[in-house]
DNA sequence: CCCGCTAGGTTGTACATACATCTAATCGGC
DNA sequence: GCCGATTAGATGTATGTACAACCTAGCGGG
């Protein structure tokens, strides 16, 4: 009997490929939590940013790069689409290049009334991938972030 | 002292959010694929349902969409690039509604030819993130998978 | 002090992704 | 065999993502 190569690369492909299921599982965390949190306006990407603004306290976009590992035109454009919405700011600094990002008022009301719904994002996530499988990934993914 | 709200929670979701390590992590793996098969050009989304296509024989548009977990709309773009391409194509059915969709002889030969720039990522993604990690991701992402 | 370098950002283009909405085809009850 | 309900897909719009190419403002050597 002959082997039919791509049949073999394909199951191959669905049983060993990395990608294929950190892809996926992202499709399926992120509907979950864009989900949670689609009454306020936000997306799970936008609540990420916002947080790491203020935990990067006085951080400029290519801090923001490096931190979160992210393009810099990706960046650089939803930067400029949160400051349209009114979320952000950027302040000159003292010395060297670039500018801080930092919330304005109305940035940091929201990221506060968001919170509610970020936890519930995390417990349907916890519920639906299993607490063990849950637990598991976060500590698992832990090294890979900074 | 008094209590930094926002801080709190920015610590909190830097610490404790799935979405924002798993989300990271597709970034990070996404390009390791992409880079690696840029020279057939490919992409690693684009790679997997072209597999997907062959492992599910005969299968059509919405099946692909509960086997991937992606949107249908997403879906119906991809195929559409897809068939443009002249990787695959979309044959009628004996019985029963929609379309089943095939791998054109052109999109067999390119799947024989990306093999190895594959295993070559697999091997980049493995040595990046270090083989307990990768063995162990793969692991705990198995059940979530079809 | 000036001029070249380089780091920081933006813009052009393309793909991947999703939600809402719409169209079309099929299925099933009668 | 028709007609309402359901399903399969396509389209409009928006976000997130990346690479390549470009621009520009500070830095630093001389």
């Amino acid at each position: 009997m002959k082997r039919d190569e791509p049949t073999d690369f394909a199951r191959l492909m669905a049983s060993e490929c990395l990608a294929v299921r950190v892809r996926r599982l992202g499709r399926v965390i992120t509907r979950v939590y864009d989900a949670a949190l689609a009454p306020h306006g936000v997306t799970i990407a936008q609540l990420n940013l916002l947080t790491a603004i203020v935990a990067a306290d006085g951080a400029r976009p290519t801090d923001l790069v490096r931190i979160l590992d992210v393009e810099k035109s990706t960046l650089s454009r939803d930067l400029q689409r949160m400051e349209h919405l009114g979320w952000i700011r950027f302040d000159p600094r003292q010395s060297g290049r670039g500018r801080s990002i930092s919330l304005t008022p109305a940035g940091t009301r929201l990221l506060l009334q968001i919170r509610p719904a970020w936890e519930k994002a995390q417990e349907t996530a916890r519920s639906q991938l299993g607490r063990g499988a849950f637990a598991g990934l976060r500590k698992l993914l832990q090294p890979i972030g900074p």
